[in-house]
DNA sequence: TCGATTTCGGAAACCGATTAACAAATGCGC
DNA sequence: GCGCATTTGTTAATCGGTTTCCGAAATCGA
């Protein structure tokens, strides 16, 4: 026998409106009496409301969805984990999927959330699916975009000033004394945050009197597991190098492994920053000087946005929010040179 | 105007019996004339069923749940990982929540899931609400329990073998000539791994001829902070100390800080083994021996079979699975000593 | 040609909640 | 004791699908 309102409704001598009433904190229409009755036997049956049903009827769900690009890189849980706590402190439940990096499989994801009538969904775009995130803007499916700019997208955006950290980055470098300083980055042009370091980091050193040439960008393929011998053919053929900065975590791993490889010592023949601040960043050899971005801030104001604009009668403008980085000068980075 | 099976049956001209036949794939009661006309509007309408009301009826949702006990920790990326290549795979969303090791989070995420009432949860317990479990596994609410034991709950499980983990470690320390070997690990007595590699370790030493007073076990505050000072502390106390086996890799990080702010050696002066490789295991200084668990493998193997308890028409005998660990041989444990 | 199948498709009940509209009971002033 | 407002609670429609049962038309066999 399922446990269904129904059935409380009956034990309890009452019709199902009241119970409902009652499970909805609407106390106004029932005497004391009765509330304590189906209270009583709410709690007997542990009874628990279907909430298939009460989607279906209200057409809300209390949950929302997050799809991101890799849960695995350390920068994403602490998002999520900013997500989360909104989440539960604003009465959400929350659905997470996984895109890795892939159009298809967010599309799937971003259609399954539609089905499944997600109240509004947090999303780090591939930004491979424009027709779609237009489409979905277009139906006013309530929807923030973190982390990455889409062009020309008139939805909510919380994202990090990029340039910034980057230049913070450079800035260091050339601070302690560096004077080829390279940078490194995954080859996904679709990736606006990676775009925006490499842009940061041509900025600081043409803003510094280097002329184009003396940029040194390398681009590593994200797949295939190429990227350390590609790093270690780079740096013989520009043995000028002595500064690294690394557009990724999980790339600065690479780019360490692949220096000491060649037996070149951090940070005095290369020093390095790397973006985004991790658990390992300080424990590494050398430590690692970093740009820490403000990821749980980052996903806390998401969600908060998102149920704020599901909750809004009249939908609010877009609104865009961008966060600053900060830097955390560890060994890595190298001492000033005399 | 919203899109429901209804407008598309109007738009055909049939009745939504047929369209939700033709939904499901079931072409045997119409023509093929009637199911191309009828794939066009649904195509020229984008009509998205409402999952609500599916599940209301049918009461499946195809949505399983997980709640795990802490996202930071990549191990549990990694068994996520798993958990959604499974479920991509055999048709299945998911739900991840995160107790944070608190009962009363389990609790409820696990309440929320039943309203919802998702197909299955995959659960790694807090092993704090054993009536809950109990009363869970009693309703045949199809569950997997993972990576913990928990004694006397007649449910599936597909846990690690810890024990051998454990004694693979302090084996290699013994091998490579370390005497006086401490186990650290953190203090929450319902976590079942935890007590499982001190047991190994205390098997390991005794099973060579080490009497229980040689043993040194330390635990550790996991929440506050202290961890890192009394670390340094009993350090302190017990200067014979060369070799430590950390059952948890966060644990390990502040025992490799403590031990370096203490200006010992690492591994001459001491050496470790850690539990559980992860990202950055090859990157310390120095590079870290580890066991290394199968955690995908546990993931995958878990949601698959809990998809399977799910769609079996006679629920299966609970079956317990046990994965066997790997040592990762690095610097950290110190070379065979002459 | 006629009854029996097979093919194709619809009517309506149902899943379990919410909620508008309505009705009975009670209280209160006079 | 009467009229009216307030309190307390019910009936029934509804959300958007699935599925059982049934009926009409087409096809078939003899």
């Amino acid at each position: 026998m399922k446990i269904t309102i129904d059935l409380v409704a009956e034990r309890a001598g009452v019709s199902k409106t009241t119970v409902s009433r009652i499970m909805n904190g609407n106390f106004a229409h029932t005497r004391d009496e009765t509330k304590n009755r189906v209270l009583q036997v709410i709690q007997e049956l542990d009874y628990r409301p279907n909430a298939l049903a009460k989607g279906l009827k209200s057409s809300h769900t209390n949950v929302l969805g997050i799809v991101l690009s890799n849960l695995k890189n350390p920068f994403w849980t602490v998002v999520l984990e900013g997500v989360e706590d909104a989440c539960r402190h604003l009465g959400y439940n929350l659905m997470i999927c996984n895109s890795s990096e892939q159009a298809a499989m967010e599309e799937q994801y971003i259609k399954e959330f539609q089905m499944r009538r997600l109240d509004g969904i947090v999303i780090n775009p591939t930004a491979r699916n424009l027709e779609l995130y237009t489409k979905l803007a277009a139906s006013k499916y309530p929807m923030v975009v973190v982390n990455r700019r889409v062009p020309g997208l008139d939805v909510h955006h919380v994202i990090m000033n990029n340039m910034k950290g980057a230049t913070m980055a450079v800035h260091q470098l050339l601070h302690n004394g560096r004077r080829n300083i390279a940078a490194f980055v995954y080859d996904n042009p679709y990736v606006s945050t990676w775009k925006e370091r490499v842009d940061g980091y041509r900025e600081a050193l043409q803003g510094s009197g280097r002329s184009p040439e003396e940029l040194r960008i390398l681009e590593l393929e994200l797949e295939g597991g190429t990227a350390k011998s590609t790093i270690m053919r780079y740096l013989g053929e520009h043995p000028e190098i002595d500064g690294i900065f690394s557009t990724n975590n999980m790339l600065t791993l690479q780019i360490i492994e692949a220096v000491k490889e060649m037996g070149l010592k951090l940070p005095e023949d290369i020093a390095i920053v790397g973006y985004d601040e991790t658990v390992w960043s300080q424990h590494l050899d050398p430590p690692l000087t970093t740009i820490m971005q403000p990821g749980y801030k980052m996903g806390y104001l998401a969600a908060q946005m998102l149920i704020k604009s599901i909750k809004a009668k009249r939908k609010p403008k877009p609104e865009t929010i961008v966060l600053e980085p900060e830097l955390i000068v560890r060994k890595s980075c190298g001492a000033v040179r005399s």
